[in-house]
DNA sequence: GCGACAG
DNA sequence: ATCTTGTCGC
């Protein structure tokens, strides 16, 4: 089946994805004088509490845009929590100012807490978005068919995303090829919505790729795939969009638990979305080498199956943690990173 | 206090 | 992911 145009797959993704930073200062803005909310408020008004950890950092950035009113955001705890200027008792002062007294260090929620403005829950869009994307029905690829294993990372230079795509024979060994695309990335990194930070630009390389008839016929992707809290992580997105067979790869654990804890060197070890539930086989935790106690986390992109997948990943090692053209894209993808 | 979440 | 000094090991 023919690929779609990848340039227009990239186009129409970038126009779903939200500005959050935009919204989140308007929601900041709208907090009287005299009044507070918690991270966690301003999270779930963007629609998913999971945000807080990023609405806390964003607030903290030196200089903000929110700084004028970013000491109305404490902790749900009634704590005051950071200040972007490194000085709490700063923002004691200017709440103080307000008519707000912290009492042991707090400040009394109930009595001062003001409901936020109606948002479009941007969070909630892109999760339902997740939950309900439908993923083309495909045939696998063929062991016999793949010619070219590609691996894709991405490193940063502030809000410039650099994406790398490494292209290995089928022995997973010698590299072939690389291409590069850079793209300037707003979306923040927030856990379960990888996809909406890197997809654009690994789009767009994708997208050159097509046009240089130098796409591979299958990709490691640095990120997960099935192995996602709503089993549609980034490498699955990727491969569904694309058309190209996918396997996630990710270096720490973002869900799920490792069925059997005693993981040897070299094997798979089955992780489940819950213990009760054993026969949910949501991916694989993998020791690459003896140096290492920290497995890898493998899962199904897409158009790949459980024996083809094994065989791809395994003969990718060469003595680095990750399979070589994934450890290739990070590696060249930071140092182009650096010289920006 | 516990739990803890890809990049 | 990035910020960062020294440190352990092949």
């Amino acid at each position: 089946m023919p690929l779609p145009d990848l340039g227009q797959v990239a186009d129409s993704l970038q126009q779903r994805i939200p500005d959050l930073g935009m919204e989140l200062q308007r929601l900041v803005r709208s907090i009287p004088p005299g009044r507070v909310v918690a991270y966690g408020d301003l999270a779930n008004s963007l629609g998913d509490s999971v945000a807080s950890r990023w609405v806390a950092t964003y607030l903290l950035l030196p200089d903000g845009p929110v700084a004028e009113c970013s000491h109305r955001v404490v902790r749900s705890t009634g704590e005051l929590g950071l200040y972007y200027s490194g000085d709490v008792t700063e923002k004691a002062v200017k709440l103080t100012q307000e008519g707000i007294m912290a009492r042991d260090g707090r400040v009394d929620l109930d009595q001062f807490r003001c409901e936020l403005p109606a948002t479009a829950k941007p969070l909630a869009t892109l999760k339902a978005w997740q939950r309900d994307f439908v993923v083309p029905r495909a045939k696998n690829v063929e062991l016999s068919d793949v010619t070219t294993i590609g691996g894709l990372d991405v490193s940063y230079h502030g809000e410039t995303g650099v994406a790398v795509c490494s292209c290995f024979g089928a022995d997973g060994q010698k590299l072939k090829y690389h291409d590069v695309k850079s793209l300037p990335i707003r979306f923040p990194y927030i856990s379960g919505y990888l996809a909406f930070r890197e997809l654009p630009v690994y789009l767009e390389l994708l997208a050159e790729m097509q046009a240089n008839e130098r796409l591979p016929d299958v990709l490691l992707v640095d990120g997960n795939g099935k192995l996602h809290p709503r089993r549609m992580g980034i490498a699955t997105m990727l491969g569904a969009l694309v058309g190209i067979a996918t396997i996630g790869i990710a270096k720490s654990r973002l869900c799920g638990t490792l069925l059997h804890e005693d993981l040897k060197v070299g094997t798979w070890g089955p992780i489940v979305a819950s213990i009760d539930e054993p026969h949910e086989v949501l991916g694989y935790a993998l020791l690459p080498h003896g140096k290492t106690k920290n497995p890898l986390f493998i899962s199904e992109g897409y158009a790949v199956g459980e024996e083809a997948m094994r065989s791809l990943v395994d003969r990718c090692f060469a003595g680095h943690r990750s399979p070589e053209p994934i450890y290739h894209a990070d590696r060249e993808s930071r140092r182009i990173a650096s010289t920006l």
